[in-house]
DNA sequence: ACTACGAGACTTTTT
DNA sequence: GTCTCGTAGT
C-alpha cells in the first residue's frame, strides 16, 4: 500500500522504491548520516527498512557497497537481506560485509590470522565440539566432573567470553570459581595448541585483534562508514563492544530492534545496549515503527494489552488499518491429550476450508510438549513438521566424516583425531590411546605428531601406524581432487560407509553421508576463491592437506549447521517452540500449554527479569498470527512422568476479556476457568482505526464514552497506560488501566481526567 | 570391543 | 515417561 501523504521529497522522486514506505519507515530509511535507533515492532517492516536503508545509501551515492557492514544473528536473516538487496539493486553483493556476527568475525580473523595469533586453517568448534574439548581439559587437570559438570564449565567459559572477559580478568573470590577459572585458562591454552576456536572466541578474538592493532582498527573504521545491526535487542555485551570499536569516531550505527521481543536474556542478550547506544552515539532521534502490516486488530490489541503489564519497556504500541477480525479462541482442555486433539480437529477443519497446512503453526513453550501433539497428529494422519532437534551438520555420522576432513585440514586438531582414531573400530583401544596421549604430553606434541613418530611398539604401535598410513593416504590422495571427491574418498577409505552399511537400521545415516557429498558439490560450485584470497595466500605455510576450498567448507559446516529437517517441501502443519517462531508469521497460530508453571515457565521465576521475559515470549507468540489465534491449556498434563494439575496461565487473564471467545464442548470448562475469562456472550471486538491505535468497541455493552480496551491513555498523576478492561455506563463507567509506572488501577471515568494518548 | 543396565536430568538456543 | 551418558560386565 503506497503512502499518499505529503509531497514526495527529492529522494523519493529519484529513488522509486521509497514510495512504498510509510512516513516513519521513510524517515528511517532516508536518515542523514547519524547514529539511530529504530524501534521496530512485530510485523512493522523491519527487514524492509534495513535493506532499503542500505539500498538508499548506495543509490544516493552516500556509500559504496564496500563501505557498508550489516550484521544479523542468524544466517537465515543474513541471506534474506542479501536476497532482498539484490532484488533492489543490480550490485554484486559478494564484496559486501553482510552476515552474522560470527560470520563477519570469522572473515576478519581469516584475513588477519597472523595478527590474531591463529593458524591459517583454524577450525571452528560448535557446541558439541566445545563440550568434548571441555571434558578433555577436565580430564587433563584431573578434575572431578561430578563437582564440575562439563556443561557448567562450558557455560562458565562462554558467559565470561561473551562479557569480553578472559580467564585472568574473571574475578574469583571463592575456591569453586577459582577452579572454574583454572579450567577456563587451561581450555584456552588447549584450543590454542590445537588451532581451534569456539563461537564466543570468534568474537572475542576479533575484538582483541581490533584493540591491539590500531592501524587495522583505523582501516576498518574508515572503511565502514555505515554499520547496520538487526535484532539489536539480542546483542550481548561483547557484540556491542565490537560494534563500538568498529564504528570509531565518524561512522554511524543504524540499529533496528524491539525491546518487547527480547527473549534471549537467558543467553546473554543485554537490552541495556539500547540505552548505551543512545548515549554512546548521541542518538538524537529514536524512530518507532508501530504500524503493523501483519495481524488483524484483535490480535494486535491482545498483544498490546499483554505487554503493557511489563514495567521495563521503552513503550511502543502497534496499530493497524486492518479490521478487528475474529475473536481469539480460547480452549480449556481437561488433559494434554484432549488439548492436542482439539488442535488436530481445528487444524483439519481449517485445512478443509482452504488454509494451507504450512500456514498454520502450533507453538509451545518447551520441546517436551511436542510429543503429545505429534502423537495426536500422527494418529489423525495429518502431515506435520517439527522444528528443532538435530541439524544436518550436527548428526553423529556427519560429525565423524567432518572430523576426518578436519584432521586433513588441521592435523593438530586433537579433538577431531580422538573422535575418529578408533571409529570405525580399528583396534586402537583405551590403553593404546593413553600411551599415545602420554607420549604427546611428554614431547609437547599434538596427538597427530606424536602418532607419526612411530615410537610406540607392539600391537599398539602397529594400530597407530595403520591409522597414520590411512590419514596420509587420504591426505596425499586429496591433492588433485575436487572437494566432493575428497569427501567421497574419505567416506570410502575411512570405512565409515562400510560401517553404516553393515547395519540395516542405520540406513538414514548412509543417506546423510551421501547427502554430505552433495552438500560439498553444491558448496564447491558456489565457492568463490576471490573472497578468500588472503586464505589462499597463507596456505603455503600450513602443514595441512586439502585446499582453501576444504577449509572454507568446514567453516561453512560449523557456522551454518544446516536445515533442521531434510524434506521441507511438503505441505505440513508447523510445530515449534515460541523461540523458534520468532521472526515468522502464520495465517493461524495455536499457542498451547498456557498453564502456570509451563508458560510462564516455573524456572523463569528465579531470575530477576524472568516473568517479564516470559511475557515478552507470549507477546512474540501472539504476534506471529495474521488472522486467527487459538490459546489453549490443559488442566492435567503428564510432566516428568507424573501427572500435574495446572492452573490457567496468568497471561490469559492479562488479555482483554472482550477479545476472547471460549470454544469447545467440554461441559465443565466454564467452572474451571479463572473468572476473568469466563465465556463471552455475543460476538466480541470492534475495529481498529488508523491513527487511533487499536481502538476496540466492546460489543456486549455499547459504551457511551470514547475509551476502549487496548487504548493508550494519559493520566495527569499516573502517566501513560493502556486500558485493559471496561465496565458500566454513563456515570458508572469505569476502566481498568495498566499504567507503565503506576501499576494497574480501576478509574471512574466521571472523576478521573483521562486523555487518549 | 560391544552390550546392558542404571542414574540423572528435564526451559528457551544461534553461532 | 523417556532420553542420554557413563560404567560394568561379557
Amino acid at each position: 500500500m503506497a503512502y499518499n501523504g505529503d509531497e514526495p521529497s527529492l529522494s523519493s522522486m529519484t529513488i522509486p522504491f521509497l514510495s512504498g514506505l510509510n512516513p516513519e519507515q521513510r524517515e528511517a530509511v532516508t536518515l542523514p548520516r547519524q547514529s539511530a535507533l529504530i524501534l521496530a515492532g512485530a510485523g512493522s517492516g523491519k527487514t524492509r527498512v534495513l535493506t532499503m536503508r542500505i539500498a538508499y545509501l548506495i543509490q544516493t551515492g552516500q556509500a559504496s557497497p564496500h563501505g557498508i557492514l550489516a550484521v544479523t544473528f542468524t544466517n537465515k536473516a543474513a541471506k534474506e537481506m542479501l536476497v532482498r538487496l539484490s532484488a533492489l539493486l543490480p550490485i554484486n553483493t559478494r564484496g559486501m560485509w553482510v552476515g552474522t556476527f560470527h560470520g563477519l568475525c570469522n572473515r576478519m580473523l581469516r584475513a588477519h590470522h597472523r595478527d590474531a595469533g591463529l593458524p591459517a586453517l583454524f577450525q571452528i568448534l560448535d557446541n558439541q565440539d566445545q563440550l568434548a574439548a571441555v571434558k578433555r581439559v577436565l580430564k587433563s587437570l584431573n578434575i572431578d566432573d561430578e563437582k564440575y559438570p562439563p556443561r557448567q564449565v562450558q557455560q562458565f567459559i562462554n558467559r565470561n567470553k561473551e562479557q569480553g572477559l578472559r580467564a585472568e580478568k574473571v574475578e574469583a573470590y571463592d575456591p569453586h570459581t577459582q577452579r572454574l577459572v583454572e579450567c577456563f585458562a587451561a581450555y584456552d591454552v588447549q584450543c590454542g595448541r590445537e588451532g581451534v576456536v569456539d563461537f564466543a572466541e570468534l568474537l572475542l578474538r576479533s575484538y582483541e585483534l581490533l584493540c591491539a592493532h590500531p592501524e587495522l582498527r583505523k582501516h576498518y573504521q574508515q572503511r565502514f562508514q555505515y554499520l547496520l545491526v538487526d535484532e539489536f535487542q539480542d546483542t550481548n555485551r561483547l557484540q556491542y563492544q565490537w560494534l563500538k570499536l568498529l564504528a570509531g569516531e565518524s561512522s554511524a550505527i543504524f540499529a533496528v530492534g524491539d525491546d518487547d521481543q527480547s527473549i534471549y536474556a537467558f543467553r546473554g542478550a543485554h537490552t541495556g545496549n539500547m540505552a548505551e547506544l543512545e548515549r554512546d552515539f548521541s542518538v538524537e532521534k529514536v524512530i518507532k515503527l508501530e504500524r503493523n502490516y501483519r495481524s488483524h486488530g484483535n490480535i494486535l490489541n491482545a498483544a498490546n494489552a499483554l505487554i503493557s503489564y511489563n514495567q521495563q519497556r521503552k513503550g511502543k504500541n502497534l496499530w493497524t488499518d486492518d479490521s478487528a477480525g475474529e475473536p481469539i479462541r480460547v480452549f480449556a482442555a481437561p488433559t494434554d491429550h484432549a488439548e492436542a486433539e482439539f488442535i488436530v480437529e481445528e487444524a483439519t477443519a481449517l485445512a478443509r476450508e482452504g488454509t494451507g497446512l504450512s500456514g498454520m503453526a502450533v507453538l509451545y513453550r518447551s520441546n517436551a510438549q511436542s510429543r503429545v501433539l505429534e502423537h495426536a497428529l500422527f494418529r489423525a494422519g495429518l502431515p506435520y513438521r517439527v522444528y528443532g532437534g538435530l541439524r544436518f551438520f550436527e548428526r553423529q555420522e556427519i560429525k565423524h566424516a567432518l572430523a576426518y576432513l578436519r584432521l586433513l585440514a588441521n592435523p593438530d586438531d586433537d579433538g577431531s583425531l580422538l573422535r575418529i582414531i578408533n571409529f570405525p573400530a580399528r583396534g586402537i583401544g583405551a590403553r593404546t590411546l593413553e600411551q599415545l596421549q602420554d607420549l604427546a604430553a611428554s614431547q609437547g606434541l599434538s596427538l597427530w605428531r606424536a602418532a607419526r613418530l612411530g615410537a610406540l611398539g607392539g600391537k599398539a604401535g602397529s594400530g597407530i601406524k595403520a591409522f597414520v598410513q590411512l590419514i596420509e593416504t587420504l591426505g596425499d590422495g586429496s591433492r588433485d581432487l575436487a572437494l566432493p571427491e575428497i569427501v567421497e574418498q574419505v567416506l570410502e577409505h575411512s570405512g565409515l560407509l562400510a560401517h553404516y552399511r553393515q547395519d540395516k537400521q542405520e540406513e538414514d545415516r548412509l543417506e546423510n553421508l551421501n547427502e554430505l557429498v552433495n552438500a560439498a558439490a553444491v558448496y564447491a560450485e558456489e565457492y568463490d576463491g576471490g573472497a578468500d584470497a588472503e586464505l589462499a595466500a597463507s596456505l603455503a605455510e600450513t602443514s595441512g592437506w586439502g585446499g582453501p576450498v576444504l577449509a572454507a567448507f568446514l567453516t561453512h559446516a560449523s557456522l551454518e549447521a544446516g536445515e533442521h529437517q531434510a524434506d521441507g517441501s511438503q505441505e505440513a502443519l508447523q510445530l515449534m517452540t515460541v523461540h523458534a517462531a520468532k521472526g515468522l508469521e502464520f495465517h493461524a497460530v495455536f499457542i498451547s500449554g498456557l498453564e502456570e508453571g509451563l508458560f510462564p515457565h516455573e524456572n523463569s521465576m528465579m531470575e530477576a527479569d524472568g516473568l517479564e521475559e516470559e511475557r515478552r515470549l507470549m507477546y512474540v507468540a501472539i504476534t506471529r498470527a495474521r488472522r486467527r489465534l487459538y490459546l489453549s491449556y490443559a488442566q492435567s498434563r503428564m510432566l516428568h512422568g507424573q501427572m500435574r494439575y495446572g492452573v490457567a496461565s496468568r497471561f490469559l487473564r492479562e488479555l482483554p476479556e472482550n477479545l476472547l471467545k471460549q470454544v469447545g464442548g467440554w461441559d465443565d470448562y466454564a467452572a474451571a476457568l479463572p473468572p476473568q475469562i469466563a465465556p463471552t456472550r455475543g460476538q466480541a471486538p470492534g475495529h481498529t482505526t488508523r491513527g487511533q491505535a487499536f481502538r476496540v468497541q466492546p460489543s456486549s455493552h455499547a459504551s457511551d464514552h470514547p475509551f476502549s480496551i487496548g487504548q493508550n491513555v494519559l493520566h495527569a498523576k499516573f502517566g501513560n497506560g493502556v486500558i485493559v478492561n471496561c465496565e458500566g455506563h454513563g456515570s458508572d463507567a469505569r476502566v481498568q488501566v495498566n499504567f507503565r509506572d503506576a501499576g494497574i488501577k480501576w478509574l471512574a471515568l466521571e472523576y478521573a481526567k483521562l486523555l487518549p494518548a
